[in-house]
Parts: structure tokens; sequence; C-alpha cells
DNA sequence: ATGGTAGACCTTCTA
């Protein structure tokens, strides 16, 4: 079973670069981040032509996440528990029906910059709910994969000027620390598990030549629960997408796992 | 030190 994550920056300004790279890449399941609509502008029908089950958790102009599968979608949760009053469309869970059934989230999680706002609490908040839902989801024993853009740095040898992230939203100590209490829950980092090469990128910004001087960094990741690293088969970052016409700002990540 | 790009949008916010 292969699934992707890919926030694409507006699922409806990409679309044909979306679906080209659906075709090519063929995956079972795919997290989708940063769709940026209503869940009645998601382009249901051209996934539906290649194959796949829709759900949509959208939002209007920001965020919004979506899950495909080829396999039917069961159990699906929408957010986080606990919503806030002014709650932000960044979660969606669902189980991937099948002989080996597969819990999968896509993830949007805040930016949090500027971190003197109020958007940085909000991000560290939003951590701890995630985590709470993630030691109860672990509970269950089952088949696990939180994916997503996590919007998380996780080390220096992640980025590759580290120095130019310092004090971001997405490096700051407290960030990492996040991170790492949700990892330490009994998550592994897919990427960590079945390559690990430093230098792998998933996200290169549109502004000052990033792509070209490969200022990017690795902030789109999957974290499995322990069944699902015993399925874990390998892991592929499809960078060249970023040189496409009309790209995102990030590039698809897959996991294949033996199911 | 600064500014650079992209998308949706109640020309400004978000990233």
């Amino acid at each position: 079973m292969r699934i992707a994550t890919w926030n694409v920056n507006s699922v409806n300004a990409r679309l044909e670069t979306v679906l080209k790279w659906f075709e090519a890449a063929q995956p079972d399941v795919a997290c989708l981040q940063e769709i940026k609509c209503v869940d009645e502008k998601f382009p249901t029908e051209a996934f539906e032509r290649l194959g796949y089950n829709v759900a949509v958790h959208g939002q209007k102009s920001y965020n919004g996440v979506a899950l495909l599968s080829k396999t039917p979608l069961e159990d699906v949760r929408r957010g986080l528990p606990d919503p806030g009053a002014e709650e932000q469309s960044r979660y969606l869970e669902a189980v991937i029906a099948g002989p080996m059934p597969v819990r999968v989230a896509s993830i949007y999680l805040p930016n949090g910059n500027p971190v003197d706002t109020e958007k940085y609490p909000y991000k560290l908040d939003w951590m701890g709910r995630l985590t709470r839902h993630a030691r109860d989801l672990l509970a269950l024993e089952e088949p696990l994969v939180l994916t997503g853009d996590f919007n998380v740095i996780p080390e220096a040898r992640d980025a590759e000027f580290p120095a130019n992230w310092e004090g971001d939203a997405l490096f700051r100590p407290q960030t990492r620390e996040a991170f790492r209490t949700l990892k330490y829950l009994g998550l592994t980092d897919a990427y960590l598990e079945a390559d690990g090469a430093p230098g792998a990128y998933t996200f290169w910004d549109y502004q000052a030549g990033a792509w070209q001087r490969n200022n990017g960094i690795r902030i789109d990741h999957a974290l499995l629960s322990p069944q699902a690293v015993d399925l874990l088969a390998g892991v592929s970052i499809h960078r060249d997408v970023r040189g496409w016409d009309k790209p995102s700002d990030h590039v698809p990540f897959v996991i294949e796992l033996d199911v």
C-alpha cells in the first residue's frame, strides 16, 4: 500500500499538476493539505474518475485537508477532539478498508509564525491536542499512520541552512520538544527508519530562489505506530515535482507498507 | 540587512 502526503497549496489552482502526479505515482492513499477550499469546491469528481474514494475537511481560503483512497474510507473523523471556538480545518482521519485495515490521518499542523503573536501558542496548543489524541489512537494497537505537513524541522540536519531558521516557529526548541513528546509516545519517523540520508527536503520556499539554492527543509513527515513500522517497506520523496511548472512549494512524500 | 513569491481575497492575510 502506497500512502502519499502532499501539501498542494490550493487544490484548485494546482489541479492539473496534482492529477498529473497522481497518474504517474499511482498512490493507493493520499493525504492532501492546504486545499484552500470548502468541501463543495473540492474537485471530488476529478479524483473519483481516477478511482478514489474522497473525504474532505475543507475551509474557505485557508487550510483544509483531504483523504483519498482506492478502497473505502471508514470511521472518518473531522478535526481533533476538544475543538476551540475558531477551529481551523487541519485534521482528517479515516480507516483504510482492506484485509489489513490501516488508520491514516491527514495533518496540517499550524505554521506558528510570527512567534510573538497568538499564532505560536495556537501551534503549541494544537500539538498538545494532537499528542493527546495520538496517545488514545496508539492504545488501539493497530497500524496507524499520522502523516502530513507538520511545519516542524525536527533537527538541524533537516535544513540546508539551519542558521536561517533560528527563532522560527518551525525550528524553535519548544516546537522541536513538542514534536519529540509526540514521537516518544511510541511513534517512528518513517523517513528516518527507512532511509535517513541527510539533505532530503520536502519544502522549498517560493521566495529568494530557495529551490535554485536548494534552501530546503524536511517538514512533511509520516509517524508510524509499532504495528505500522512492522509493515514499512520503503519511503520516497518526489523531489523532481518541485521543478515542474506551477509547482507547490512542497513535494509529495510517499511511504510503502507491505499490505 | 533586506526582500523575495504565491494563492485566495471584502487591497490584506497567510505561508
